[in-house]
DNA sequence: GAAAGTCACGAAAACGTTTTCGTGTTAAGA
DNA sequence: TCTTAACACGAAAACGTTTTCGTGACTTTC
């Protein structure tokens, strides 16, 4: 087992300094054209390297970005992995990763561990218990560093950083406003509660897509979840609540959820009480998950380009991190917020 | 936006040497209780943390792994990657990804970045791409240069690393069995190409199955889907195949399929041909996919316990790392590969 | 009162790079 | 012949740590 082999190494065995085989590798003209070809040939026979973190030290940049999710095994935070990673790689940074499990204390930890000069950046979407709790001090502290953030998803206004989010109020509003284009008369809305921002937000858009058309909200057709707990554990009482509000309210023709699982849950529902999707009522989710594609019947979302969010906000760090060095006798920082537009899927479960 | 702070800040500050503030943060007993003091004080009031990359290159050692996979918009991989990131968390380390997205080159690609220097060892499974071209030659240079490997899922007998594998064969035995258990006279199977381990795994636990108990397999009942392209492409080309192997043999009654998409199609296609699942024929997946527990009937499928495997990798490669530097003298390598055992899940697609 | 030991600290090397600034040798110009 | 310039290379610092090895100032011991 040979270790890897160093400038020390090669220049040992050819009989020059350290300086010289640097500079001859990168081809400077300080150096004799045969010096050069010698060199290079033996790094090239020995399959030479730079040392990633020798690079990282001498230049305090690691070309390393880190990603901070709640969650991992979910296919919207995996899109958004993907994209991060996708322009992360074409644009020379790894990407590591850290999973808050939605708790406040492993997203401190994660950030701490990563902050001490293993990444040049961050990009995450904050756990519900960060939500919950408002304590930010490990965001203002770490760009107090100097570390720039990059928020998608789950932000909250409070923290000044250029953020990705996905325009929920308008997707949510277009979806209630299909359901109602659609003849639905009656829309229940199945939503969380309203410490997730996002969750917020949809539940705005549906409001507002009921008050444009002259419908007038009814309270008792909304239903909020407490998603505090994994969704999977919650799913029976879901499903519970589900029934019962279908039962007691008849008419109900549409239903707008706030996630898939939610809208998959309604639609299980309807069936068990006999009722058609889409004839009887109409269903739709927000989500890009892949539930809704092969379900029976195929559930009309809400997508939320995922992959599109990791890649914007990949490319937001990375020019910041970049332009960092350039800038930093601070003009009074600029943070943007670009937002994503959702698209309507039409599928089998509306009309 | 002050910079991150330094020993050497410290130590000019409180005008003692680099080597005092070193020592009297790590309690040394060479120092003077009033020089720990103080200087503990001035670095907790400072938030003073040292530097990761230093640590590393001083070490030669990063105390981050590297996990390659071919995608990860998938639930087997992200599971995986959360038991990875668990149990490296927990052991002092950090994780950071590379997509390979089933291409050989970005495989190789990703993996020379990382090797230099960024990570202390890798767990990764292969891409399809490179396990039909067979040319393996950037895990042995690897390991060659003294970085552990533990391959897990999609492995290869000819590269000798440490493994976590799937009991596919009995897996998938068991699963074909349950369904002869369940009266099934003509079960059909429908798998992928062979140069997929996995696949061809399953495939030999199906046909044991069968012969196990005095049936005698037939090849028409056998459907073998080229999928080195994307799933949800083909998805119609799948449909339309198992409908056309469902109408030339009325008399099957049961189908094991490899993974979950396949089984879901099974499901549909004989739902669209007026049969009814479990009642005229029963369905077995094989997977750890969210598909199966939502779908309608829930599929009854042989669950990888991936969670588990990315934690058995994940300590295989740390105690690996861990270990090197103790043993080094080399007694011929010894390498272990974990067989993970498969569980059925049964839902309502099986009787 | 000298030898030995303890105490508290600093200098320097090392990890593997890059880069600035010499410096000795040779060739060219006056 | 002497100065100057070009050439080809090396020494050393720097990035931020840890750790080994001194070393000067006291304290103890006989």
């Amino acid at each position: 087992m040979k270790r890897k082999i160093t400038l020390k190494h090669i220049a040992r065995e050819l009989d020059v300094s350290i300086s010289t085989v640097s500079k001859a590798l990168k081809n400077s003209k300080e150096i004799s054209a045969d010096t050069i070809q010698k060199v290079q040939a033996f790094a090239k026979l020995y399959n030479y390297r730079p040392n990633n973190i020798a690079l990282s030290l001498k230049n305090r940049k690691t070309n390393t970005i880190g990603i901070i999710i709640p969650e991992i095994v979910h296919h919207f935070f995996s899109k958004v992995i993907r994209g991060v990673e996708l322009v992360a790689n074409k644009r020379g940074y790894n990407v590591i990763i850290g999973l808050s499990n939605e708790s406040f204390s492993k997203e401190v930890i994660n950030m701490e561990m990563l902050a001490n000069g293993s990444i040049d950046g961050f990009i995450l979407s904050m756990s519900k218990e960060t939500l919950l709790q408002q304590d930010y001090h490990h965001y203002t502290e770490t760009m107090s560093q100097g570390m720039p953030i990059v928020m998608f998803d789950r932000v909250v206004s409070e923290i000044k950083c250029d953020k990705v989010i996905v325009d929920d109020f308008n997707g949510a509003k277009n979806a209630v406003e299909k359901l109602i284009a659609n003849q639905c008369k009656h829309i229940a809305l199945i939503t969380t509660k309203d410490y997730v921002s996002v969750g917020k937000l949809r539940t705005l858009g549906y409001l507002e897509a009921l008050q444009g058309n002259n419908i007038s909200p009814q309270a008792d057709l909304i239903l909020k979840m407490d998603d505090t707990l994994d969704y999977e554990v919650h799913l029976e009482k879901l499903e519970a609540e589900i029934e019962q509000l279908f039962n007691a309210h008849k008419n109900i023709d549409g239903v707008f959820a706030v996630n898939e699982l939610y809208a998959l849950s309604a639609m299980k529902v309807a069936r068990k009480l006999g009722l058609n999707v889409p004839n009887d009522i109409q269903v739709i989710g927000f989500t890009d998950g892949v539930l809704s594609k092969h379900s029976t019947p195929s559930l009309t979302t809400v997508s939320q380009h995922a992959q599109l969010m990791g890649e914007r906000a990949a490319d937001m760090l990375i020019n910041k991190i970049e332009n960092e060095l350039v800038i930093d006798f601070d003009t009074e920082e600029q943070f943007q917020t670009v937002v994503i537009n959702t698209e309507l899927i039409e599928r089998e479960s509306t009309k």
